[in-house]
Formats: structure tokens, sequence, C-alpha cells
DNA sequence: TGAAACAAAACGGTATACCGTCTCAAGAAC
DNA sequence: GTTCTTGAGACGGTATACCGTTTTGTTTCA
């Protein structure tokens, strides 16, 4: 194994080399990361690696036992559930919070459906509208917010890669459908007051639950009980 | 210095010792937390204390600079409102979850606002107070959402407990106060449906800023602009 | 055949050591 | 007096080593 030389530290490096293993699928569920292993594997010592491996905690890529050792995550839908609630409730309040500033700029926005709209593959229109999504948390000035999203993208990233590869969902709509939809957003920042921006959002990821398998568990917004959508 | 030995490992001593430290007002803010100096205050070699630095780090108590070094974090007006945010986004989408568990068992809310009628001291009614709304994020079966609103609190905690020691505020009303508006979140999670709930919940945070001191910013709900509370 | 006991290897927690970088203060140049 | 230079100490990043515990595979006994 060869740690790519752009990062600073070697720890950042392990981590961004076991990061992408992991939600490459490269590095299986419940799959163990003894730090030994890790450490021949990338020609560091241990403690680069001890780094790494909390780091990876933090964003829950990785869960440690109660000795000590740390694996690879394992997501149920369960988890994929308590996501979706986190970021249904993030998101509409960074909406609201970010609607001035992005009423007086959207240019961030903007630029970023034009690229959407010219991307050349499916994989970066679905980076991009991650990106998307981000520009607005950044734009409501709340780091914590921010730092709490990202946190939680980690994750559905990791449940939606492991989702894709067994063919079981497509992950997102067409580049029209996404275009369209934000484009909807970007309209409704413009012109509207930030409690219907709010709104606007919730609805926009309420949607998203469409693009999930049949039977995905998904917690109703009513918060009465959770159900499953209906494809 | 010298460590418990009620915990396991010596990073866990650490971080509890330093985390005390911290929030006792013990440790001032912009301090420099030196590896090597630190453990050598508490005997231990520089490994544990590395470890117990990230986890301060992860609760928001300490921050690193761009070469490494570990600071205590010197929170601002800005923070406290981000914090606030995030307490007023998270705590109503729990009682709105949590509102059928409780419903079914609301005998941990009864034993808590029971003690805090017996408590003897106006800082256990504070903890009794934490520990109310503790129980209603652990009802509501959202793990992530517990866990992101316990570690907003190790901030929180740290902010209160400057200004405290400021004399500028009182942090939180009397014994009878307390009683009586968790008496009303009981009877609703007894009564109404969860929506109830989660709008009597965000009242409950809304009503808490009452006891800020004046000037306080604090973020205005309907997410326009952000003002300062009344008192 | 299956369970218990045991031994060897694996692994994590921690201490120590080395090295490069950063910091900061004392001194030099202007 | 102010700014620039410089060198010693401070500090963090990392490697290595030691030790106790956990894990695992094998053997032994019922």
């Amino acid at each position: 194994m060869k740690l790519s030389a752009t990062l600073r530290s070697r720890s950042d490096q392990a981590l961004a080399f076991l990061r992408a293993r992991i939600l490459d699928g490269d590095l299986k569920p419940g799959a163990l990361l003894a730090e030994s292993a890790v450490a021949v594997d990338l020609g560091v010592s241990r403690v680069p690696i001890r780094e790494a491996l909390f780091a990876l905690e933090r964003d829950g890529l990785v869960e440690f036992s109660e000795t000590g050792r740390a694996y690879v995550k394992d997501l149920s839908p369960h988890d994929f559930e308590e996501l979706y609630v986190l970021r249904l409730t993030l998101e509409p309040v960074a909406a609201r919070l970010a609607a001035a500033a992005l009423r007086e700029d959207p240019s961030a926005l903007e630029k970023n459906i034009e690229a959407t709209r010219r991307a050349s593959s499916l994989i970066k229109v679905t980076h991009l509208d991650l990106d998307f999504h981000e520009i607005i948390l950044e734009a409501s000035g709340n780091a914590r917010l921010l730092k709490l999203w990202r946190s939680s993208g980690h994750e559905l990233e990791l449940w939606l890669g492991r989702l894709h590869r067994s063919k079981q969902i497509q992950t997102h709509g067409t580049r029209e459908e996404t275009v369209s939809t934000h484009c909807d957003l970007l309209e409704c920042f413009r012109t509207q007051p930030p409690p219907v921006c709010e709104r606007k959002m919730r609805e926009h990821i309420l949607g998203w639950r469409e693009w999930l398998p049949a039977g995905m568990p998904v917690a109703a917004h009513d918060g009465t009980k959770s159900t499953t959508n209906r494809r």
C-alpha cells in the first residue's frame, strides 16, 4: 500500500485511505481493523493508525468493541432511519437560517445547478447534489449545524454505497429531476421568506425517500409511527 | 496530580480530569494544553493525554491550532447562539419521537420530578433538570440524536459555567419553576399527540432563554434575524 | 462427540525516544 | 527605539518496545 503525499500528516493519510476503502466497500462490514495489521499494510507505525481509527469512529464508519478493537461499521435499516430523521431535522432549519444570505447572493447555488446540467456522469451529478445541500448548510452561518450534517453524511454515504453495490436501489433521481427540484429550491430562496424555505426543504427531503427501495423503513414526518415508503 | 482509579484506561482518567478542570474554570479559555506538561502533571505519558485531547476537541471543550497545539476553547456569544439553535432544533424533534414511548411509560419523568422536589440544593436541581431532558432524548429511540444532544451539552455547560462564575446570570429558574414547567411537559406527554408535544417542547426551550442575561443574542425562532431577549 | 482447559499468538494500552518544526526571546542591525 | 536575525528551548508527529489482556486454535477429558 502507498499513502498519498498530498495530506499533511500520516494520520490524515491513513484516515483518507481507510475512509475510501470502507466507503468503496473494499473493507466489509464487521471486518476487524487491527492497528498492527493496518500499520504494516500502510507502512507506518501504529500511532497514526490509532488516530485515524478514532476519527473514523467519530464519523460513524468504525465502531469499537468493549475491548478496544475497531471494526468496520455494520449499518442496519434502523441506523438509516436515524440518519434520515437527522437530516430531516437539520436541513430545513439550515434552509431557514440560510434564507436571507442565499436571497442576497444565490450565485453559489446557480453555479452548482449549471455544473449539474453540464456534468458528464451520474456519479458527478450525485456529488454536485451533495454539494448543493452543503452550500445551504454553509450559508446557514451555523458551523455546528454544518459539522453535524457532515458527520452524518459519512454514514449516509456508507449506507447508500452499500445499497448501490448490492443493486438494491438507484440512490437518486435522474439529472433532470435533480436539476428541476434544485431550481425549485433556488427559486424559493430567491423569492420566499425563511419559513417557506424551511418547509420547501422539508418537502424536498421527504421527496427524496421515494428513491429508496420498497420496504425501506423511514420515519413518518408526523412522528406518530414508522412506516414504509410506497415504491 | 492524582488520577482517579475508577475509570478503565489512563486516557479516560485524563479525559475526565481535564474535562472537570475546564468546566470548573480551573483552566482558562485560551490556555495552552501542552501534551508534555499535562503528562508530567498527571504522571502518565503523552499518549493517553493525546487521546484525551482529541476527545475533548470532539466535545468542543478544546480546539487545535493549525500547528497541532491544543487550547482551552474560548466561546463567544455567537457560539452560544449556535448551540441554542441546535437544542431548539433537536429537542422538539426528540420530544415528538419520544411521545409514544413516554405516554406508555412516563415513570422515569415522574421519578425525576419527584427527585427535583426533594433535591437539597440548587445545583442538584440543575442536574436533575438536565436529566429530565436527557430522559426524553433517550426515549426518542434515536441514538444519534442523543449523541449530538450530549456533545452540544458539554459546550453549553462550559458556557453556562463561565457565565455563572462571572456572576452575570442565574443560569436557571427556581426549583418551583422547574418542577412546574416539567409537570406541564409530563402532562403533555401523557395526554397529547406527538406533534403537540413537539410544540410544547419548543415553547419550553424558548422560555428558557428568559433566564439568559439581558442582551444575550439568541436566534429568533422565526429564523428571520437574530435578536436579543428582553430581560 | 462435545465441552472444558490450556497454551500460543494476536492485539491494544502505554512508555520512551528521536526528529523536525514552531515559538519566543535575546541580541544585532538600522 | 524599532525591526530583523538567530539560536535555544518547547512542542507535536511518529517509531519502537514492553506488558497485560483477549482471542483463538488445540489438546485433553468426560
